[in-house]
DNA sequence: CATGAATGAGAATTCATTCAT
DNA sequence: TATGAATGAATTCTCATTCAT
């Protein structure tokens, strides 16, 4: 008589997984203006009644999305720092990190978030900061946390680790990043491309933060 | 009968820039969809009749607005890059030039209209590549044209220089640029932010892209 | 399995005075068509279906609510009119029946439904009926029963007992009950003003309808 | 080529006519809630546009309306009390008074009215205001002043004009306005039971405010 | 040529009522 | 039996665009 892994109780909360889903979808490649609550009940599979019982308006629904997708999305961006390895070769674990974050940056999920939170800024400012202080804000904290380990193992030579890891951070990404906002790229970077952003950039930062070598005197 | 300096022909003209520059407010303000077309026309002090009779329809309107504002606002920034001095101090040539950068892009029009086009860059992904080409891509190559110069005449020791004019555009203006975006500031940074981001970029940039010094050896 | 006191069979009628308690609450405040079924449910806490298992639709919902609070609010005031004294002293019997009648029509609960009604007299022409039968009406009815045993008695002197009692009974609180109306005043008069009103009113009515005192000629 | 009353530019000005006339209606029979804007476009002959266009919103339109009606209607009223004649018989004189305030009170206009905005006296109590200044408040203070002219003539004898005022008043006519209110009858009462108010009521006042008669002691 | 009005649709939100669980 | 969901329409208000004057 019990269902393997549906059971009542859970039936509003399938739902409003869809209707999370869905409003994701069509907020990210609408934006809010472009989204109707028509269109986000037809997707869910719910009728609208249903929508607003879970969430009371249009403007709460937006902001529960975008917050939370930013936690999911910035999460594993994050993650990436904390895996940060010291095998003594900084040069290459600086591009390995470089080549992850890259990866995790470019996600087509992130650009889209990005350009729907930078678009509507205006509107929903809070939105704005949230973004900011659960991504970039954090991962260069993270970052820069790192690097003052670094620096006191003496793999790194810096005063202001927030800075280097700013550095680093716009360094790597910049470029790809500003392309894909404005040109409306969601896909990644193809490797060769990936590759070059990470190894240039982290040729830059070394040869203004890493450690003289002992040999080059 | 004939007002002194109105002549008829020019009333047309008057009430186009009317409708241009009370687009331009909204739009960047409200963004594409948050705008309507009653709001322009009685901010321009004209009908929207008139308004249809200059536009052919709104997405017309936004595109010439926005294509218009980007050719504005752009030429500012690229005419700093032209102006790059070789002094003889590198270091406080770039560092003039990175200031100078700084403050023509992060005019509020600009971010604003930055925010506006990558908003809308599903919806117009034309008007991204307008503003990347005549925007960023612009400046970059006038910089790595200077840049290759300025290694050509022994002050700077670069391969790529477009890479080498990313890496000194990053630099400098990745950290305000990211935050004005997401946090909605629309005002320039004060001056000693200013001095940072040029001072500590430049720095950056030297480092790897400096000419060694003789005494260095 | 019995809960000490409150038998199985009496859950239903609890729930159903918990709908009517609420129907009335918001009904009162916000009109037939200001209120939602959905207001009514939660505010008694049970849900919708059960309110429509109880009542068949909203129409009769709002009927059954109007007519039990005209019933209850009602027998309040024709009580008043059971109660008229005959001490021998007119002026002060009329004076106390004023006095308590004028309490028990301005109630908060009766002025809101008097409102109600005459509110929606065009939509429900019969419980304008019924509150003018069952209030007004009736109390009239009793008032010139009433005034004709003073009459009788050589108390009063009057031909048409009901004229009278409409006599009586708008030059009392008419006033009051007018300004209630239009005001939305719910709140019932301060003594002071309450026996002005009936004061003033028993003097008028006994100039007309007293009788001649004897030493008067 | 001029039509003759019809001007190029008041054809703004017999629209709103039209939705003011189409909103009175529709909203003195249904209500505010039980009335839709379509309705009233609908009834006017003319686009939802314009109506919005000539009134911000329902509420406004509404407010407007009621106000405008109220003014118009109590007008009525309000002449009738000035009209008030001294021709030395007072008894013919407040009897004439009487049945011409009868008439006008009981206008269908007037009753609808009065029902829409006591039944609207929660959601615009500003309204309920407006009527009663303009309406009975105006009505009583000229009656009052009128009376007391009589006083002072010796033709009636009162103390308080306004309190006297207010006798004459709700004597006259409470019974019928009661009536209408409440059993929903908006067309004025016949000839005879407007008589039968009239002299019923202003024999009861004479009894308490005429001049005792020098004869009678 | 330019203003007010109209059109026709679509937005968000709410409602009374009914199914399905 | 009672709860959440669905239905299907209605409501207020707005919009881009087009006529008509």
């Amino acid at each position: 008589m019990n269902s393997p892994r549906a059971p009542e109780e859970h039936r509003s909360v399938r739902k409003r997984r869809a209707i999370v889903e869905a409003a994701t979808t069509v907020f990210l490649r609408n934006g809010y203006l472009g989204t109707s609550m028509d269109e986000i009940a037809a997707l869910a599979g719910v009728s609208k009644q249903t929508v607003y019982k879970h969430f009371a308006d249009k403007q709460r629904l937006f902001s529960e999305i975008v917050s939370s997708t930013v936690d999911e999305v910035s999460e594993a961006v994050h993650a990436e720092v904390l895996e940060l390895e010291d095998s003594g070769d900084v040069d290459a674990d600086l591009g390995d990190l470089a080549r992850r974050q890259l990866v995790a940056v470019m996600q087509p999920r992130l650009l889209q978030l990005r350009r729907l939170v930078i678009g509507e800024a205006n509107r929903f400012p809070e939105l704005g900061r949230i973004f900011y202080e659960r991504g970039p804000g954090r991962t260069l904290a993270a970052l820069a946390t790192a690097f003052e380990r670094l620096d006191a193992r003496g793999a790194l030579d810096l005063d202001d680790p927030l800075l280097a890891a700013q550095h680093f951070n716009w360094l790597i990404m910049s470029s790809p990043l500003n392309e894909a906002m404005l040109l409306g790229r969601d896909d990644p970077p193809a490797r060769a491309d990936l590759d070059r952003y990470a190894d240039t950039g982290v040729r830059v930062f070394l040869a203004a933060y890493g450690r003289r070598r002992p040999g080059r005197s």
